[in-house]
DNA sequence: TTTATATATCGCCATATATCGATTTATGGA
DNA sequence: TCCATAAATCGATATATGGCGATATATAAA
C-alpha cells in the first residue's frame, strides 16, 4: 500500500506529471527541466526528489550535471502500470503539449554554462 | 490534467483506497464504511465526496441509506484504468485484508438503528 | 406533526505540501 | 589551489489535506 500511494501522491502534482510527459521524449538535466517548467531550480530538484522516491524516474550523473530519466520499473508494477499509460495520457494537455513544443530547443549546454 | 490530477489526489489516501477495495465486494452506506474504517462519520462522508469527484465511485439513495457503489467509468478513461488496476492489486495488503475480511459480518440493520 | 436516525456540511486544528530564496555540495576548468 | 556552475539541501511561508465534533438536512416511523 505504501508504495502505492506514494505514486499516487507522485502524480497529484502538475508539474510532476508534466516532468514525466517531457522525460518521455528524452533525458533532461535540471537545469532544461527548470527551463521548461519555469520554477526555481530548488523546486524543480525537489519535485525530482519525490518522481525519484516513488520510483518513477532514475538518474546518471555525466559530470557537472544529472540526468534524469523514465525508471526502468521491471519489478515494480505499480510505476510500470502508471507509466505505461501515462504514455498515451495527456499528450493533448495544454501544458504538457506547450512544455513539449519547446523542448527540442533546450539545451543544457546554451542554458546552463557558457 | 484536471481530472488525471483528481484522481491521483483521490488515490493518495489509504482510506479512500480501502474504501474502493471493499467496493469491489459489494455495494456499502455510509454507516457500514464507519465500521469498517473505523472512522468518524464526518471523514467517511468528506472522504466519499472526494471520490464522487473524481468519479471513481456512484451512490443512489435506499430510504435513509445512501449506497456507494464503484463509478461505471465508460466515458472517463483514467478512472476506468486505475479501477480496473486496482481489482488486481492490494488484495493482500494488510488493511484492505483486514477490512475485507470483516466485510461478511457488517450488516446496516445491526449496525445502525435496529 | 413530532421523533429518530442516516448522511452531509461546517468549523476547527494539526500536519503535509508547493514554492521560493539562500546556502551547501560536487564537479570541471583556469 | 581557486573559481565557476549544476544540483541538492535548508529555512520560511502560504495553502491544502485529513481528522474530529457539532450542526444541518433528509427520510422513515410513530
Amino acid at each position: 500500500m505504501r508504495d502505492f500511494i506514494k505514486i499516487m501522491k507522485a502524480l497529484s502534482d502538475q508539474n510532476r506529471v508534466v516532468i514525466l510527459k517531457l522525460l518521455q521524449q528524452r533525458e533532461l538535466c535540471v537545469c532544461e527541466l527548470r527551463e521548461l517548467l519555469g520554477l526555481a531550480q530548488s523546486t524543480v530538484s525537489k519535485h525530482l526528489k519525490i518522481l525519484e522516491g516513488a520510483r518513477l524516474i532514475d538518474y546518471s550523473k555525466d559530470g557537472q550535471w544529472v540526468n534524469y530519466r523514465l525508471a526502468d520499473s521491471e519489478d515494480n508494477p505499480y510505476a510500470a502500470a502508471l507509466l505505461e499509460n501515462l504514455k498515451q495520457w495527456l499528450d493533448n494537455d495544454q501544458r504538457v503539449a506547450e512544455a513539449a513544443s519547446r523542448l527540442p530547443f533546450v539545451d543544457r549546454s546554451t542554458l546552463c554554462g557558457r
